[in-house]
DNA sequence: AGCATTTGACCGCA
DNA sequence: TGCGGTCAAATGCT
C-alpha cells in the first residue's frame, strides 16, 4: 500500500488539504488496497502446497478485511462526523445490512437496558465486531433469547456467558447476522468483560477443568475453523483484536464456541 | 439426568 | 403502543 504518496505530494503553495480531502484519499487508497489484495488472494490459491496455501490465503483474507473495516470506518465517520461511541467498525455496512439501525444505536440502547437493570451509571464496556465467525471467540456462551428485529433480515441473538450463573459473570453478547454485497458476516455486540476469566486465573487448582469447560468448541453447527481452513474473506481485524486482547491463555486443543445459528442460518 | 436451546410472555422505555 | 432485551418453562439433545 502507497501511504507515502499521500504525505509527498504535498507542497507549501497548495493551502493544506481538508481532513476530508484527506479521508477520501486514505479511501481511495484502501480501496485500491482492497483490490489489490483481492488480485492477491487469486494469485495465492494457486499455491499448489496446501499448508502455505492455506496460511497465504488466511494471511491476505485478513488483510482484505482490516482494509475493508478501515474503509468502513473512514465512510461512516464521513457520513456521522460525530464519533460513535465505540471505533471498532462502528456503523460499517448497516446502512444497507438489513437492520435498518446503526449500530452505535444497539449499542446505546445496551447501555440504556443495563442501566435500567440495576448497574447505576456503569460504565462497563462494549465492543461491536464484525465477523463471519461469530462463534469464534473461545468463550462459552449460552444463548438466552432470541429476537427479530423490526427491519432487520435476520434475528437478533441473545447470548450471556455460560457462568454468568456460577461467577457471576456480567459479559454478554448480541449475534445480528447482515449480509454485504451477498456475504454473510456478523455483527457481535460484547457488553461487558469476562470475570469468569480473571476467576479462572486465581484458581489454578481449577483451572484445568474449567479451563476445559470454557473453552467450548464442541457445537458442530457452525464448525470451528480448523487450522487450515480459518475463515477467510470476512475475518474481522477487529475480532481479532478483540481476542488477543482479552482471552485468556487456552491450549487449543479444549477450543469450543457454542452458537447455534438461529431459524434459516 | 443434566445441560443447552427454543420460544412465548413479560418488562421498561420512548 | 411498539420495540428491544430478558426471563423462564418447555423441549431437545447427548
Amino acid at each position: 500500500m502507497s501511504t507515502r504518496r499521500l504525505s509527498s505530494k504535498k507542497t507549501r503553495s497548495q493551502p493544506p488539504p481538508r481532513s476530508s480531502d484527506r479521508r477520501d484519499a486514505a479511501i481511495q487508497e484502501l480501496r485500491r488496497g482492497a483490490e489489490l489484495a483481492d488480485l492477491l488472494k487469486k494469485q495465492v490459491e494457486l499455491i499448489p502446497e496446501p499448508n502455505r496455501r492455506d496460511a497465504a490465503v488466511t494471511n491476505v483474507g485478513e488483510i482484505s478485511m482490516a482494509m475493508e473495516s478501515s474503509l468502513c470506518i473512514l465512510q461512516s465517520e464521513m457520513e456521522h462526523p460525530s464519533s460513535p461511541e465505540v471505533g471498532v467498525a462502528a456503523g460499517c455496512y448497516s446502512s444497507d445490512g438489513g437492520t435498518g439501525e446503526t449500530n452505535s444505536g444497539a449499542v446505546a440502547r445496551a447501555r440504556r437496558v443495563r442501566h435500567r437493570r440495576g448497574r447505576h451509571g456503569a460504565d462497563f464496556p462494549i465492543k461491536e465486531i464484525l465477523t463471519d465467525a461469530p462463534e469464534n471467540d473461545r468463550f462459552h456462551w449460552r444463548k438466552y433469547g432470541e429476537k427479530n428485529i423490526l427491519n432487520a433480515e435476520y434475528p437478533r441473538l441473545y447470548y450471556k456467558c455460560g457462568y454468568s450463573d456460577d461467577h457471576k459473570c456480567p459479559a454478554k453478547k448480541y449475534v445480528q447476522q447482515q449480509s454485504h454485497n451477498g456475504t454473510p458476516f456478523f455483527l457481535v455486540t460484547l457488553i461487558d468483560e469476562h470475570t469468569c476469566e480473571t476467576l479462572f486465573r486465581d484458581e489454578p487448582s481449577s483451572s484445568s477443568s474449567n479451563a476445559s469447560q470454557v473453552l467450548d468448541f464442541t457445537k458442530p453447527s457452525l464448525s470451528p475453523p480448523e487450522e487450515d481452513s480459518m475463515p477467510v474473506s470476512m475475518h474481522s481485524y477487529s475480532y481479532d483484536e478483540y481476542l488477543s486482547s482479552s482471552l485468556p491463555a487456552i491450549s487449543p486443543d479444549g477450543d469450543r464456541v457454542k452458537f447455534s445459528p438461529g431459524p434459516g442460518w
